[in-house]
DNA sequence: GTTATACTTGACAATAAAGTCCAGATTAGT
DNA sequence: ACTAATCTGGACTTTATTGTCAAGTATAAC
């Protein structure tokens, strides 16, 4: 489980067009990220794709972003350019010889992923790209403050009370 | 930002384990789980170098967990196949030209990321193999009880307050 | 309209992940 | 011992992801 450098590159990508109040050429983007710009290049393309950076060719072109910072989350970002968050459609797939989700009738898996899928949605749906401005101590404050729950440890609620006891 | 099929198998196959309550071959893992005997022995091996489950050779060998399934978090299991959630030190290696993090003093990515990770490490430290024994909807359930935050939205808590108004 | 600057696009190369194959090692039962 | 069942480990193939390259198109400025 990880975020693919493509997701990475698109933040970062995102939040220098936000820094800079305005228009960055591929050139200036690879600059400050640290970028080839062939690569730069292919991300801001993906990004145009998908609607959250607009571009303008020719002399004096560069990019932009779509929407102000406060209106993209981050959410968008990462599910625009990898697709769903996770392929919960792997249940639906083959999985070698048998057709269909081996674990048909039982599968307790499926709602395992997709609440987790839930949660990651969440998160990243709280945060936007001017969040990332911020310097790192402001934002620890912000992120932290996201999903502060009371340890989620005690989930006793459903039916089998055969949890806890990790003691030997 | 996906599952990898090594890490959905593994846990897959722990809960065979789980479910058998005992000893399995890795052909029967396999052919209750869809997969080929290959994979699935390269799965297992996996599983068996982090501790998760336990190897018996010869004739009459086979798998089992090391550890009862309410002491097998799925978090143990994901970390343990893939390392860490994220690569954080994403942030420490080169990017192109630049050495060292371009986010220097203002990388507010690095909390952010590191924060994501704790969100899904904190969902997955509570559930169990054993819980994944559980039927379908008795698992919804459960795992709709975790992580049920108020909403996560509303977070003005620090710094700005110039977020919120997607209006247009 | 010519030029310099930038984005666009598709093809290619390098790398990593996933899956397969096979010869070897280990053990229960005879 | 011998055999059959079973895990083990390395090498190999296939596929997906990343990153690079080059030729093409658009636009502002002169």
């Amino acid at each position: 489980m990880k975020i693919s450098t493509l997701e990475e590159y698109a933040v970062r990508c995102l939040s220098q067009l936000a820094r800079a109040e305005g228009k960055l050429t591929i050139g200036a983007i690879a600059e400050l990220e640290g970028l080839s710009e062939e690569n730069t290049a292919k991300v801001m393309a993906r990004l145009r794709a998908i609607g959250l950076a607009r571009s303008l060719r020719g002399k004096d072109g560069g990019y932009l972003l779509a929407r102000p910072p406060e209106q993209i989350s981050l959410a968008e970002v990462l599910e625009g350019v990898a697709g769903e968050l996770f392929q919960l459609e792997r249940c639906h797939g083959d999985h070698g010889s048998r057709s269909g989700c081996v674990h048909h009738a039982e599968c307790s898996l499926r709602p395992m992923w997709a609440r987790l899928e839930q949660v990651v949605h969440d998160f990243l749906s709280a945060l936007t790209i001017a969040d990332l401005l911020r310097e790192e101590s402001a934002m620890r404050t912000v992120v932290s403050a996201l999903s502060h729950r009371p340890s989620a440890l005690d989930i006793t609620t459903a039916a089998e009370p055969d949890r806890a006891a990790p003691s030997s």
